[in-house]
DNA sequence: AGTAATACTCTCCTTTGGGTTAGTAGCGCA
DNA sequence: TGCGCTACTAACCCAAAGGAGAGTATTACT
C-alpha cells in the first residue's frame, strides 16, 4: 500500500516516508535515538556527547532540539549549578526503534553481498 | 538486535541502517524504485523522466547509475537508433519495497499527531 | 583570585546534494 | 538541408548539512 500515489502528485513531502526519513535521516538522529533506549534510563548532555563521539556541541544540541520537537525524546531540565539536563525517549521515540531495527536489518544482510 | 556496537565503536558508516538509507536516502531515490514497481514493466529513461516530474536529466542518471551499482535496478541497452535503455528492479530492489513501505507507514500513521 | 564543571550558543568554514543549461551522436522525416 | 527523437554527459552554481573552535553564566573548590 504506502505511496503510490505521490508519483502522479509530484509531491515527495508529503509523503509517509518523508516524514520518517526527516525524523530519522540526520547523521546522529538514529544513533541517538539508540543511545537513549540503551538501559531505559534517561542521559544528560554530556554523557551523550561521550557516546556519540566524535559529534560536536552544535550537531548534538541541534539534533537533541530536532527530536524533541519531533516529540520523540523528551527534555528535563533540573534547575541547579551546575546545570542539569536530562533526555529520554517518548512513546513515540520508542515506537520508531523497530521501524529504524528493521532497516538496520535489511542493511546488515546485505551490505556485504554485493560491491 | 541490529546495531548498538556502533555506539562504542563510532562509526555509523559501517552500520546496516546507513548502508540502507545511502540506497533510499536520496531525493529521488524511493519515487524511482516505486515507479518501477508499479506494474513490473520496465520503463524507459524518458518515461521515467515524465513519471518523476519534475526531476533533472542529472538527478535521473545519477539516481540510476547509484541504483543499478547498489543491485538494485537492472538496466538494458538495446543497440538501436535512436537509443533504447529499460530499467526494472532486480529482486534485491524489490526485496526492499516492503522496507519502505514500513517507513511509509510509520511516518503516515504519526505525520499528523502532532503540530 | 583563578580554575573546573555543565549545558549550551555563536560564528565561520567546507562539503555535499541538487538545479540549470548546453552539448553529443546517428538516424528518420519534411 | 535541417530539425527532432533518444539517452545521455559536462560545466557551473546555489543552498543546506555538517565541522571546528571560541565564548557564556554560575557556583564550588583550591
Amino acid at each position: 500500500m504506502a505511496d503510490i500515489d505521490y508519483i502522479k502528485e509530484n509531491r515527495l513531502e508529503d509523503t509517509g516516508f518523508a516524514h520518517t526519513i526527516q525524523l530519522i535521516g540526520g547523521k546522529y538522529k538514529m544513533q541517538t535515538l539508540y543511545a537513549l533506549r540503551l538501559n531505559h534510563t534517561p542521559l544528560r548532555y554530556n554523557a551523550l556527547k561521550r557516546l556519540l563521539t566524535p559529534i560536536s556541541f552544535k550537531m548534538l544540541t541541534n539534533t537533541l532540539q530536532e527530536l524533541e520537537v519531533a516529540g520523540l525524546v523528551y527534555r528535563e531540565v533540573f534547575p541547579q549549578v551546575p546545570p542539569k539536563v536530562e533526555y529520554s525517549l517518548t512513546s513515540l521515540g520508542e515506537s520508531l526503534i523497530p521501524v529504524m531495527d528493521e532497516i538496520c536489518t535489511w542493511g546488515e544482510q546485505h551490505q556485504h553481498s554485493n560491491g
